[in-house]
DNA sequence: GTCTATACCTCGATAGAC
DNA sequence: GTCTATCGAGGTATAGAC
């Protein structure tokens, strides 16, 4: 075995070691941060709910502020991931509709499946301090720039509604996939049935057909 | 003049008298929970902007959460109102298309129109204790029973699309329109043009034509 | 790696002068 | 109707024992 696999001696920068209490610090803050904020969620609570003790958490963390960081890159990271996944599992020749769909149904899976990081970024990115979203623009912006590539495809292969600004149509569809977590619910169909709707009405709309103006 | 008009021994009880004062707290404070949210906003920070001091505040308010509520309120309201003068401008045998047509761009209109209490209720419901929620709950139902009623309007008339259900066009459209607060730039386009642009994209997709499975 | 104990700060809310 | 002054509670973060 090489002994450069992970020198101790390494800070760990910008890849930190993931210990088991570590990720459960991260998990439990998610949670929180989603269903009561940033500011009102103590790290006396996260550290309770992570059945350790507040002192503790300096430990794995330097300050709340470095917690909030983590838990909103994890919230894009997983969807990305997702995303790409998808897309490459496809073949090159894919209709930008089929890679459309391939995206939605990427995004989905990830908001759904990692609920409390996704749902936290979504509620509270925009009450964050300006450092702190400094941070995490990057990180946004490299998945953003994915979703303008594949709306660009769609547009110069004419499948796009040419009355309907491509930014428009990004923002509003993203931002109303991100949304249904807020509301989604397992228990009332499969997730697959779900996508299925969701892509319906992205594509195709509410409506059975083009009605008058 | 009447002597019951307002008898300054009652109590002001649910409609509070709007003193300027007054009304300029719910607005500073609407602008710092949308940015900064609710536990992270001071009442002393609320005070500084409304050009008072913090003790000032609660001459016309009893508590931090009596002022959320107010808030959270108005977010609905504005937004409610608007839809309901729309849908009352039109003829009794107008079609569901144009009801809902004139519903969205309502919504679109009181939503934008008073952007810092209704971002900051999408913001922050979420986040609020329960007790809070509890009392805002009521006048939510309202507001998303008349899409109900709206949504199942169009479906009996056999112009929503059958392959999808209704209550997920209701949350997903809704929140889709909410979210527009978050990005929306009056500067890149006119209003007119923003809710013709997203009524196209609800009603018929943003897809050219209905394309392959 | 986790604990206890605590320093220091700022919050929401109240009291009473003006 | 607004002010100043202040109380008690609870926050993040640190120090040092184990």
């Amino acid at each position: 075995m090489s002994t450069k696999l992970r020198d101790s001696r390494d800070k760990p920068a910008a890849t930190e070691p993931d210990s088991a209490t570590r990720e459960r610090i991260l998990l439990e803050a998610a949670r929180l941060f989603r269903h009561h904020g940033y500011a009102a969620t103590t790290l006396r609570e996260v550290a309770d709910a992570a059945g350790i003790k507040a002192g503790s958490i300096y430990y794995h963390f330097e300050s709340k502020d470095q917690i909030l960081g983590e838990v909103l890159d994890k919230g894009i990271v997983g969807v990305a991931e997702a995303v790409r996944q998808r897309l490459a599992a496809l073949p090159a020749d894919a209709s930008s509709r089929l890679k459309l769909a391939a995206a939605i149904e990427g995004h989905l899976w990830g908001l759904l499946h990692h609920g409390d990081f996704t749902s936290a970024n979504i509620r509270i990115y925009g009450q964050i301090p300006a450092a702190a979203k400094n941070r995490h623009r990057r990180i946004r912006r490299e998945y953003t720039d994915l979703w303008d590539t594949l709306i660009d495809d769609a547009l110069r292969h004419d499948e796009l509604r040419p009355d309907v600004s491509a930014t428009i149509v990004r923002l509003f569809v993203i931002g109303a996939l991100n949304w249904t977590v807020e509301w989604y619910n397992p228990q009332k169909g499969s997730f697959e049935d779900f996508v299925k709707q969701i892509t319906t009405i992205v594509f195709d709309g509410t409506f059975v057909k083009d009605g008058p103006a």
